[in-house]
RNA sequence: GGCCCGUUCGUCUAUCGGUUAGGACAAGCGGUUUUCAUCCGCUAAAGAGGGGUUCGACUCCCCUACGGGCUACCA
């Protein structure tokens, strides 16, 4: 058996969006679940919708997703150039090998001549294809006159290069995920392998390459599956269907609302990234978020990726990448199409950020607390992530939800105010203030054994006093566990904030 | 229109002929003698419809319905 070679092969025509991110990530886990390598080609086969940094974008993209590649355009290989428009001069000999051994042909209608047959066609009821039949009239090779031909050749007249498929064969291919499709020849089209500007569309070009770079494995989204019979065709033309790569197609993302893949606007609709990375739209300035920078994990975005149209059979949900590079099988991939679930995404993120160390966390985040402001080092910062982490689903909320850590409060929550702040809540306070002032340093759970005592002795219900401590110390009417906040916090500072509170909030009426 | 692919709770899915059809997200309710954004518990929630095959079908086959993809000198 020889070694798995897959690759992922996007075309630079904008921002790589979360299911093209999918598809990269199936490919990297097979591969790597077999040793075998993954490869990054690019096809800029279409000079038209060339994107200007969108190849930058995509290896940018796929390395924050932590898919690494064996081979590309930005890491070399044995099989250099990686980009197909780098890659030009080499087609135009498969093209003419397959017009040597008849099994394509010269075609030189005009956009308006091939409009004016597939209406001609459509009118009739009969499917719109350039086949076996119609192409008998049409203008190219096989009804214009060899003399013809080649004057219209050497007059330098537009042509293209289109593949003569036989009028009625079936054609079968083995899908890893489907399993056998079948299709008639009379129900393809004799597609455009070489265009007039002289570039070879996808399907000869993908063919072509995947046969050069020895692709052992073709793993791509479903939108293909309808082409692949023609890719097969072409395998069979060129004589290599011995060493024909396994196709295995994904089924589609669809957007979250409805019906229909997923799409750039969806995200902009219902306000969720649909891109791994912001982009900037280099013609129009248009931004579309990402979730880098909306504050994603990219550990969780891949889990998330993963679990959309893959399953293991037990109920387990978080994995990490080389857990999921074990795990993963393609036998495992559902057939039908995911619809895309943002409030799931968030609920993945959440569980990473509990996978992370509460230090690396305070590392990431240590610029934008002092870029806010806040004076801290890392080892504070730490233990304010270890209290806050729990309680967010991403890491730059534990800085807005966490500022009474670092300073006292500026404003108290008005409700918690009005219901709790009592005569008795501050009498409570004062003198529990008072007993922690003197210790040094205390544990959470010495300061809840005096919070308890105090509140027996003075016979309240810590219920009625919790909160308004909880208000004094950080404003807020939630949070982290009290006590280990106030014993983080520290004793002195809290005496203060409590002081602080006394004197500036207004008595409850009621009490 | 034609061709191809699909169809289990609202969503992602488990089940590879015999199960009380399981889990997770979301939802609802309740709990942690204090909050909730966390945590815990509970509840509600599914095999598109019709035919076969079989002792037995969510699982295999056929039809219908519905959904999706493709149908460019785009990938």
């Amino acid at each position: 058996m020889s070694k798995v070679r897959v690759r992922f092969a996007p075309s630079p025509t904008g921002p790589l969006h979360i299911g093209g991110v999918r598809t990269a990530l199936f490919n990297y886990l097979f591969a790597k679940q077999n040793n075998g390598d993954m490869i990054l080609r690019i096809e800029d086969t279409d000079q038209a919708r060339f994107v200007e940094g969108a190849e930058q974008y995509i290896v940018e993209a796929l390395s924050w997703a932590g898919i690494k590649f064996d081979e590309g355009t930005h890491v070399g290989g044995p099989c250099e150039p990686y980009r197909q428009s780098d890659r030009k001069a080499m087609y135009r000999q498969y093209a003419d090998q397959l017009l040597n051994s008849g099994h394509a042909y010269y075609a030189f209608d005009t956009a308006e001549e091939l409009d004016e047959m597939r209406e001609k066609l459509k009118a009739g009821g009969m499917a719109p294809q350039y086949d076996a039949v119609s192409r008998m009239s049409m203008k190219n090779s096989l009804t214009l006159s060899e003399d013809e031909v080649q004057k219209r050749l050497a007059a330098g007249e537009p042509y293209v290069i289109r593949i003569k498929l036989p009028r009625k064969e079936e054609v079968r291919f083995h899908d890893l995920i489907r399993g056998w499709v079948i299709v008639q020849t009379s129900a393809m089209d004799d597609k455009v392998l070489f265009k007039s500007d002289g570039m070879p569309t996808y399907h000869l070009a993908n063919v072509v390459d995947d046969y050069n770079m020895k692709i052992t494995h073709v793993i791509r989204g479903e939108e293909w599956l309808p082409s692949a019979p023609l890719h097969v065709m072409l395998y069979q033309f060129f004589g290599w269907l011995d060493v024909m790569p396994k196709f295995a197609h994904l089924p589609l993302i669809l957007k979250p609302d409805g019906n229909g893949k997923l799409s750039k606007r969806d995200g902009d609709r219902l306000g969720f990234p649909v891109f791994p990375l912001e982009w900037k739209d280099p013609s129009s300035g248009e931004i579309s978020s990402g979730y880098r920078e909306r504050g994603y994990e990219p550990e969780a975005v891949v889990n998330m990726l993963a679990l959309l149209g893959w399953h293991t059979s037990d109920n387990r949900e978080i994995f990490s990448m080389e857990e999921l590079i074990q795990l993963f099988s393609l036998e495992k991939i559902s057939k039908n199409g995911a619809k895309f679930d943002p409030e799931k995404a968030k609920w993945f993120n959440h569980q990473h950020l509990l996978l992370k160390t509460n230090e690396s966390i305070a590392e990431e985040i240590i610029e934008e607390c002092k870029a806010n402001g806040i004076d801290t080092d890392v080892n504070y910062l730490s233990k304010v992530v270890g209290l806050m982490k729990e309680k967010v689903n991403f890491k730059h909320e534990i800085l807005a939800k966490a500022k009474f850590f670092f300073n006292v409060p500026a404003a108290y929550d008005e409700q918690v105010v009005a219901k709790k702040w009592t005569a008795a809540a501050v009498d409570f306070l004062a003198d529990f203030a008072q007993r922690i002032s003197v210790l040094t340093c205390p544990m959470a759970t010495d300061l809840e054994q005096i919070f308890k005592d105090l509140a027996a002795e003075k016979n309240v219900g810590t219920g009625a006093v919790m909160q308004p401590l909880r208000l004094a110390i950080s404003g807020e009417g939630g949070g982290p566990p009290l006590f280990e906040m106030l014993s983080l916090i520290g004793v002195q500072s809290c005496a203060e904030r409590i002081g602080l509170a006394i004197q500036k909030l207004p008595l409850n009426q009621n009490s």
